[in-house]
DNA sequence: AATCTTCTTTAGAATAATTATAAACAACGA
DNA sequence: TCGTTGTTTATAATTATTCTAAAGAAGATT
């Protein structure tokens, strides 16, 4: 387990000082073998079970809204009541559970590439995002 | 102007009892040339503003969701403070203007069709929608 | 190492969208 | 008209998120 060291230079790459609390969301976040979603209720209880550790609330908010404007997670739009966060920035789509509230990967081959055929004048295509909603 | 009657005969056959809070909201909902995007707040605005009547927050509230229930709305999935919902109920997609907070239709054909070439074990597919966000 | 500056964490308060409550009211059927 | 049931409404409750400001920690400067 030698993430540590390297969360520290990302923090510190990014201009974020690499607290206690930071390198514990990152371990949470980053140090799994595949990415994830989640909910920040999701992480806050994550983070006490993974690294025994409380961080406040405040905190985990603070540090996704920084990893999210730094580029490292994906926000992932969705109608539910709470934000749904993605650790795979790449893009991509999704299918989402509408009973269990979970959110799936779709790669981009089980999707087929998009045209989009009508543009905006002025505007640019920033994202081109799939859901596929799942019932039973 | 004529729809009064045929919104009246409409939310019977859906027995919702037709009252003047939901057939105005019907007025301003249905009856207009094009399909529209709106928020419960944009659409509590409107009402006062086209029929000169106030409806109380709750009662939107309730009538959006029954007509929601209905399927005579849908809600469109954006990462929002609110939640956007459309009296275009057909299958279609979306753009939206991050800045200006604003969804524009797209027509199927602005997409071509899209197949998924995965499927999840006990679920099937509900919907299938594209969200492209644009930028300046 | 001591000090200074800047950034970060935190508890708690504030905000804002939505939902719940329950009393007054209106539609409907008998 | 009367009784029943569904609806509206003001208001309170809930919940996710953001804000505030004080205490603490990190990094830079001596
Ligand atoms: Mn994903
Ligand atoms: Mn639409
Ligand atoms: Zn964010
Ligand atoms: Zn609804």
């Amino acid at each position: 387990m030698n993430s540590k060291q390297e969360f520290i230079e990302k923090l510190r790459n990014s201009s974020l000082r690499p607290t206690k609390q930071r390198i514990n969301i990152c371990e949470v976040l980053f140090n799994r073998d595949k990415t994830f979603h989640f909910t920040i209720n999701d992480l806050f209880n994550l983070i006490k079970d993974k690294t025994g550790e409380k961080v406040s609330l405040a905190t985990v908010y603070n540090t996704v809204h920084a990893f999210h404007k730094k580029g490292y997670l994906k926000e992932i739009p969705i109608n539910s009541n709470q934000t749904y966060f993605d650790t795979n920035v790449t893009d991509h789509h999704h299918f989402f559970d509408v009973k269990e509230e979970k959110l799936i990967d779709l790669k981009n081959e089980d999707v087929g590439p998009i045209e989009i055929q009508k543009s905006i004048p002025g505007k640019k295509i920033k994202s081109v995002e799939v859901l596929v909603k799942l019932e039973d």
